[in-house]
DNA sequence: TACCAAAATGATTTTAACTCATTTAAACTG
DNA sequence: CAGTTTAAATGAGTTAAAATCATTTTGGTA
């Protein structure tokens, strides 16, 4: 990408997040660009186009931070966790561009293609986990993903409307129904000796998994 | 309301729901309405505004929606498989105008005070669930909330792709995962804390189980 | 230095939201 | 019911910003 493009995505994306995609006049995207108006269109044919490059570029770096987030040998349980961590603080620290990508029209060819290499990350660590048995085989992994993103997406939303910080009991507590543990429900994890109730919740967990896995 | 009102309402929503919020234009919309394009902007005072009325008018409509399709009576788990099917439903049913709320400005005074009202269907039953001793008393209403809104959005948005129809697999696993269906994860932490005689039953359990597999 | 092609420019065109002077309809009054 | 007043509706005209494109500038090549 040349450096005029990326100044442009650049200008755009301040912009926009100053003051939305519909308050931002192209004019003065391309005046922070320190560029003619008309070279704004040499390089996305409209307004629409200029934000589908700003989230398309989001995604993309989505992606790349997502997957050196995520420790390639750590549990199933623990990526998933890295990953949800990683998600939320990115919605809330870029919540405004986050915004800008409901805008983006999806059935898009693009940006369509983007989100699905982004989800394609945490499809992976579900997979693998069934691979190895720590997930049962018959998880349903495109109703999890869902359950995943879903409750994130909304899960910063509402921190954001109550102006509340990033919390991570919000990830823990979405793992814990997801694939279960005693953990999160107990709060500290190191250190501490595990309850009797820690042990049967981890043995329910063999056995759940015995049970789908096994027969 | 006023008939002339509504009926513009009637056209902004058909409009709006075929050629999307940027593809309408006023005049379109007043035509259908038969009615002078001036006429719009003495109800509405622009297009942004008319949009919310749209989009306010869904809101009002899904909670009423809500309310009548909840049996008063039923246990909190088959409440909230009526409330969770209705969303899911009306989510696909009305998937164009669904689409319009995320560009209806967020953070409004009149928007988000309808949200808030549909939302509190969700916090009565999960209230009420409590309150009965049919949920823990300190289950956490306002997440398990964007756990169950967030999954049912990303599930319906992910059906419309796939071009499938209404799935009540999505809302049942989504319930087990919430409230547990008989000793889930979830539910396995509550209650009180196990003896060392649960833990060794639960043990045999389990060696039976790998002996009868043969691993 | 002269030439050419690609890149950049910004004045001009186009489009659609929004306004407002005028017209039409409704309500009231004696 | 004619006359008067007030409210509702109209649509031609105004305005603002997206998009275009004839012209200019730049950078490379012989």
């Amino acid at each position: 990408m040349e450096a005029k493009e990326s100044s442009i995505l650049d200008a755009a994306e301040k912009i926009f997040a100053q003051v939305g995609f519909d308050g931002a006049k192209v004019s003065d995207i391309a005046r922070a660009a320190s560029v003619a108006e008309g070279t704004v269109y040499l390089y996305y044919k409209n307004k629409q186009d200029l934000l589908a490059g700003v989230v398309g570029r989001f995604w993309t770096q989505l992606t790349l931070g997502a997957e050196a987030a995520i420790e390639p040998d750590a549990t199933t349980r623990a990526q998933l966790e890295q990953l949800g961590r990683y998600h939320l603080q990115s919605l809330l620290n870029q919540f405004e561009v986050v915004s800008l990508t409901y805008r983006a029209r999806p059935q898009q060819e693009q940006d369509l293609d983007q989100v699905r290499e982004y989800v394609r990350v945490f499809d992976r660590i579900m997979q693998r986990g069934v691979d190895r048995g720590e997930l049962p085989k018959d998880s349903p992994i495109g109703q999890l993903r869902d359950v995943f993103f879903g409750t994130l997406e909304f899960s910063a939303r509402t921190l954001k409307l109550r102006e509340r910080p990033y919390d991570h009991s919000v990830v823990t507590n979405l793992l814990t129904i997801m694939v279960g543990s005693s953990e999160a429900a107990s709060g500290a994890s190191k250190g501490k000796e595990p309850s009797n109730r820690d042990l049967m919740d981890t043995l329910k967990s063999i056995q759940k998994q015995l049970k789908s896995s096994g027969n």
